[in-house]
DNA sequence: AGGTGGACCCGAACGC
DNA sequence: TGCGTTCGGGTCCACC
């Protein structure tokens, strides 16, 4: 599952090969991933289009065009790019999309369970559509303890949920969350309202320390997921509770339990998170 | 308004 | 072996 340090590995990676390259054809094999657009005008809009960046925004991709269109691609779940090896592609039933660069090269889209979206917009409705959904990046200066604390404050969810909650911060998904908790110590039932200054600090260091270690491991390589250069992640060697249930905390060697908040598998020591 | 649970997908894992 | 069932996960949406 993508999450932030996934995303931005997939950024990383896609940013050279598309950058200052012109999108030559596009082919969009699903209905699903322009919804409610229609592909077949959405591949048109796009084509002939020069990349001028590609960023990231919580886990969206963020490509910018010349033009000023600007096309958010989000992974959801097992959303993928591969740029291409030279010649014919091979058979590929969860292949979604197909761009073709001016420089010969192509990079491919698959998504097995089709939940990614793609969605073109112009450059004044970008702003708008992201902060509707999206809180701080947790990564830059702007996500700090107090406003972390501040979009805490009142809440009777567990803080599990609230980081979860994308609003609250931009990136965490279910892995991070509960390595992110597991730093902090804070066990993942705690109402969101009930922590204090120094819990909330610890939860941002936690946060940050987690995406960060992800990001170096450029990401967790869960099943057959690969990186747009066909390479694999590492973090799932670096994981201290996610999936680890039984096996010792890495810090008090306390088996790992597992339970659920929030509709979501959660695994957290049951002892050093209190 | 904040919180919760179902829907959307489909392959993998599980149960009989 | 083969079949049916359950599970999971990000986000949106309906409902409480």
């Amino acid at each position: 599952m993508p999450e932030l340090p996934e995303v931005e590995t997939v950024r990383t990676q896609l940013a050279p090969v598309l950058t200052g390259r012109r999108f030559e054809s596009v082919e969009i094999l699903d209905e699903r991933l322009t919804r409610p657009f229609d592909p077949g005008q959405v591949a048109a809009q796009l084509e002939h289009e020069h990349v001028a960046s590609v960023d990231r925004r919580g886990k969206y991709v963020v490509v910018r065009f010349e033009s000023g269109l600007v096309l958010l691609v989000h992974l959801r779940m097992t959303g993928s790019f591969l740029v291409a090896p030279l010649g014919e592609l091979p058979d590929d039933p969860h292949r979604r999309a197909v761009v073709s660069l001016d420089d010969g090269s192509v990079v491919v889209y698959r998504d097995v369970r089709r939940f990614g979206t793609w969605r073109l917009l112009e450059e004044d409705e970008v702003g708008a559509y992201l902060t509707a959904r999206l809180g701080e990046e947790p990564l830059e200066r702007g996500f700090t303890t107090q406003q972390l604390a501040k979009r805490l404050v009142g809440r009777r969810a567990p803080v599990k949920a609230a980081l979860l909650d994308q609003r609250v911060v931009a990136g965490l998904g279910n892995i991070y969350a509960d390595e992110a908790l597991w730093h902090a110590r804070i066990h993942p039932l705690r109402p969101a309202g009930s922590l204090d200054g120094d819990e909330i600090a610890g939860v941002r260091t936690g946060v940050r320390r987690a995406l960060r270690t992800g990001i170096e491991r450029q990401g967790a390589t869960l099943s057959d997921y690969r990186t747009p250069n066909g390479g694999r992640g590492s973090m799932q060697d670096e994981f201290n509770v996610y999936g680890r249930q039984g096996e010792p905390c890495p810090r008090c060697g306390t088996p790992i339990a597992k339970t659920r908040v929030a509709g979501r598998g959660t695994s957290y020591c049951p002892a050093c998170q209190r």
